[in-house]
DNA sequence: CGGAACATTGACCCATGTCAAGTGTCGTGG
DNA sequence: CCACGACACTTGACATGGGTCAATGTTCCG
């Protein structure tokens, strides 16, 4: 699990940006974090809340066996660290090198004080964050390997249309171990399922980690159920 | 499916008891359902909260080719209806004879300008909903339907034990079905898994749905991985 | 150039899904 | 009070998707 370097502190929840939020934000501290280096670590007091400027962070818990379950990635412009009080239940771990802009949870609790509509907006923001994480259930509970896999590149898809970048050829920041834990899976079967959509012509990998969406509405098909976010 | 009798309306959560919130719903309207009837499904436009008095509700989606997600059940003392604005993205169904209390949103909101801690709580709440999800993720991830059982059947204990309840012999208010839907398994092998652990000597079945919890600490083992609340 | 980390591929096996009876259990109507 | 039907649950036999183990390929970086 390599060299735990921890940072700083705070319970795991992701979330998209929060007008308002944004400004106060906007003065906290800019740290940077190498791939592989932890935000935070299960257990740590919970005093920070960060935002994503650049990179890609993964939330994860480990079971007592080691396995390791991704609950989300967070990316640019999103939140990480809102949630509990007290400890962080997850770790943060930068998937690749990290920029983050932090805000001390005491200072979220000063400005609470004086804008009241911000605790509405951290609920929003929340609530939001709630949603992925069932759709993420709804993706893992009872869909086959192909099913996840699909549903995983089309949240992506989505993310980028949503941020105006391409929706058709993206390149992953995570590896397929991650991809696995995120959704379930071995590294094996997800490899496997990456070759058999190429196979069928329905996605390309330039490389491994660049993905390119040939087939959209095939590929919509065979996510067949709801799915949205992720 | 049976008989959609739809009641009222809102995004679907599930949270814990709210204290100054309470109060106000306290003055809500009481309204009974009857085993399978639903509360809101998806779609409905999101008019109202409630909270569960007695009885209990499932929380699901469906996907295209039927197969059915619950995401959480919610029992006397949740909250249902807390989250996104709009429609619903959830449907949400009794599986017993269930009163509840409902508060329409336009109530919440009036609230909310008078109390502005009010947004921080419902945050909080909504939090602690998160936090649940995401303990199912863990659940449903990558573990065996032995591992999903257990920790289900604990996660009631401790929710027993928290109401002051025994924990060690319960009513399981819902089929094999929902629990199946519920843990991503089909109704075949949560049959099975139940037979198995009654065989191992591990909980006792004086009828289908009431669990009497025998060796606790090797079902925590066998549970292993974390879980949590559920 | 060499090694580490990541990814792919293959062979095999097992847990769980699928299909199909069969067995309670409960409520209703005769 | 019994008989029937509906439903939920259990159990068995079989099929299969994906996990496991192992070998090989590829890319990147020192």
């Amino acid at each position: 699990m390599s060299t735990p370097t921890r940072l700083a502190l705070q319970p795991a929840v992701t979330a998209r940006p929060l007008t308002g939020f944004e400004q106060t934000l906007a003065g906290g501290t800019l740290q940077r974090v190498e791939a592989k280096e932890f935000v935070f670590v299960e257990g740590d007091a919970a005093s920070h809340v960060y935002r994503v400027e650049t990179g890609a962070v993964a939330l994860f818990r480990v079971l007592a066996d080691g396995r390791r379950q991704i609950v989300g990635f967070a990316y640019p412009g999103d939140l990480i660290g809102l949630g509990t009080e007290g400890e962080h239940v997850m770790n943060a771990q930068a998937i690749k090198p990290t920029r983050l802009r932090s805000l001390p949870v005491s200072g979220l609790h000063r400005i609470l004080a004086q804008d009241p509509s911000l605790g509405f907006k951290l609920y929003q923001a929340i609530a939001r964050e709630l949603a992925s994480a069932r759709d993420l259930m709804l993706t893992t509970g009872q869909r086959s390997a192909t099913e996840r896999l699909v549903s995983f590149l089309l949240a992506f898809s989505r993310r980028n249309a949503r941020i105006g970048q391409d929706p058709t050829a993206f390149e992953l920041p995570m590896t397929r171990a991650d991809i696995g834990d995120f959704l379930g899976l071995t590294i094996e079967t997800v490899s496997r399922t990456f070759t058999k959509l190429k196979t069928m012509g329905l996605i390309e990998l330039p490389h491994s980690n660049q993905v390119k969406l040939v087939d959209v509405s095939a590929l919509k098909s065979l996510a067949d159920g709801d799915d949205q976010d992720l």
